[in-house]
DNA sequence: ATGAAAGCGCTAACAA
DNA sequence: TTGTTAGCGCTTTCAT
């Protein structure tokens, strides 16, 4: 067995108060400080942490709750936020709910009876059902990505408007009017508001925007295939697509690349996410770039204050943090203007074309 | 505060005992039983498995140890895992360790801290020091993907050697002579296999290997791209490249979109996993797959196997699991081969060209 | 600064 | 079958 701070205190003649005082910041004469170093290096102490946490009711240990790990938007967000959050003592918990309610309803119970401290959920329920029971604990809950309406709790968000009439913008002033989307699913927030910012931009342009350049599929890659096929089909006279999630990007390579038409020069392309999958492409994919980095710091770091604030802080306003996407321009945007117009872009941007 | 056995026992009258006893799958008679779960529901009563873990010394909860889970091959094997480990009650601590020897060490440090029953890992220091002094307390160590000589602890592995051999079978059945790798770091046992299976497969077949078709990178992207320039720098007449990672395959098609050579034209490449990727090149790329699902599926078999029969079953030998790739076939290998052949090698796989 | 002692919520040995 | 009790390893009053 392992050795407690009993031994400790019986191999130093010290009380358990000042052993335990010693691993806790408290004061302790230099002389018993030493010896009880010495101890712990012989002993090979280490705190149970199992038997603090029943002792202070925290286990210093987060719950993360994704739709899906194996995909490289989360995994990002995942490494990040557990970096962190080990390097101020917390252990992550991840489960994975594979993009289904009831399991993600299982997996928020689970790390509830695991009794973490926290929950940090990319939510899939988009009421926040699943939520509600946990909550009642007056534990923190850090919703990333996907907000929920009138969720009590912090939200990390993506500025998805802006992000989706950026990248139409890109297609604009290139030239292209007849532009489809493959937005994702009509429940989750981040879908709506890409589709949102898609259709503003067709306004704020003044251009008119035809339903059939509309496609609503489920963010997966064969969501992005059949996304794809369907506008090629339905609108002969469409010269790009922006396609709206990295899943649906990657499956909308593969169906240009099964169709075998050429980018840019029989269709142009804005993808989302994933700079070393648009680098893969030939020619490399223009994306829409999340700050997966940035979400995860933001995350970890408002989860942490709120452990450090404890229950007592939730008197104040919950946090709504949005951050700005980055557009990284490759070559799958094909210039339709003249010549004119085009030697203007391409100083600007050094790669539209 | 959440409500405790006592409340139980104070609600029903009944004694701890019987209380504890009905949670661990005692006898208790029906009337008994009936209240408790009254209570049980009125309470909101759960299981506070902190106390209980501190109590039986074991957590229910392993930790996962993987040099990158911003990586498909790590990301895939984890979610499933974790599914099954979460449906016997197990929870999953990931720790990404950066591909770093010593946050490796830090972080098994830190779940023996957090007193994880197992570790699952797949490993980066190859010597195991790591691991000593968890392996200490006698809880079970899986090792996945990567092997480490003499350790005493069960290892699920994948058949590199064969991997190899039977993707350069593919090369040399088509006509290919000059093929070239890009390998992975000498020190890790799946890149030494690889290479292995690559040596032997040009002597099996008595074909002249030089030394400078073989090339060793970091199984990084970046190490992809500079190992396909390499090679093609220094082999004018390399006809075919066989890349043994995912993200070394990624950068290779990059490299080779960047150099503007054509696939198979040009020259001719098979790559390691991730099946989607594959399919999002064009042509389609030919790939050595790893079962990621089975590989999953034995190491959490094997850790639910270990935490069961608890310390003594240590007497009894380590297993060793090793399980087969697959080559999924695409259109990135060029027949070299004369008409004949060409039609035999058609019937027979159905789409080496 | 240090020690004694209570108790966090549970399990398990023992007695009834 | 059920109740009583000790104790898992720690933190935290409260004295000293």
């Amino acid at each position: 067995m392992a050795a407690t701070m009993k031994d400790i205190a019986r191999k130093t003649g010290l009380g358990l108060a000042t052993i335990s005082s010693y691993f806790n910041g408290g004061n302790v004469r230099e002389k018993n400080r030493k010896k009880i170093e010495e101890a712990i290096e012989e002993l090979h102490y280490e705190v149970n942490e199992v038997a603090r946490g029943l002792k202070t009711n925290a286990t210093r240990t987060v719950g993360v709750v994704i739709p899906e790990l194996n995909n490289t938007f989360c995994a990002e967000i995942i490494t990040e936020m557990e970096d962190i959050l080990r390097g101020h003592g917390y252990a992550t918990i991840v489960c994975d709910c594979r993009t289904n309610r009831l399991l993600e309803q299982e997996a928020v119970d689970f790390l509830g009876r695991k009794r973490v401290d926290g929950i940090i959920n990319m939510p899939v329920d988009t009421e926040g059902r699943h939520l509600r029971k946990f909550l009642k604990t007056g534990k923190p809950v850090i919703l990333i990505d996907r907000k929920i309406q009138g969720a009590s709790c912090d939200s990390v968000l993506v500025n998805n408007e802006k992000a989706a009439e950026d990248a139409m913008g890109l297609f604009f002033r290139n030239g292209h009017r007849k532009v489809g989307i493959i937005g994702g699913p009509a429940e989750i927030s981040t879908a709506q508001e890409r589709v949102c910012g898609y259709q503003k931009a067709y306004e704020k342009y003044g251009i008119p925007l035809a339903d059939s350049l509309i496609c609503r599929e489920d963010y997966t890659i064969q969501g992005g295939v059949r996304g794809l096929e369907k506008l090629v089909k339905d609108n002969p006279d469409m010269t790009a697509v922006f396609v709206t999630n990295y899943e649906m990007t990657m499956g909308a390579v593969i169906g240009l690349n099964e169709l075998g038409m050429r980018v840019p020069e029989e269709i142009s392309i804005i993808g989302f996410d994933n700079l070393q999958f648009a680098r893969a492409c030939s020619p490399k994919l223009t994306i829409v770039a999340q700050p997966t980095v940035e979400i995860a710091r933001e995350a970890a770091g408002i989860m942490l204050k709120r452990l450090e604030e404890g229950p007592e802080g939730d008197t104040s306003e919950h946090l709504t943090e949005k951050l700005n996407t980055e557009i990284i321009m490759g070559k799958s945007i094909r210039c339709l203007c003249e010549g004119q117009k085009l030697l203007k872009e391409k100083k600007n941007s050094g790669a539209a074309e």
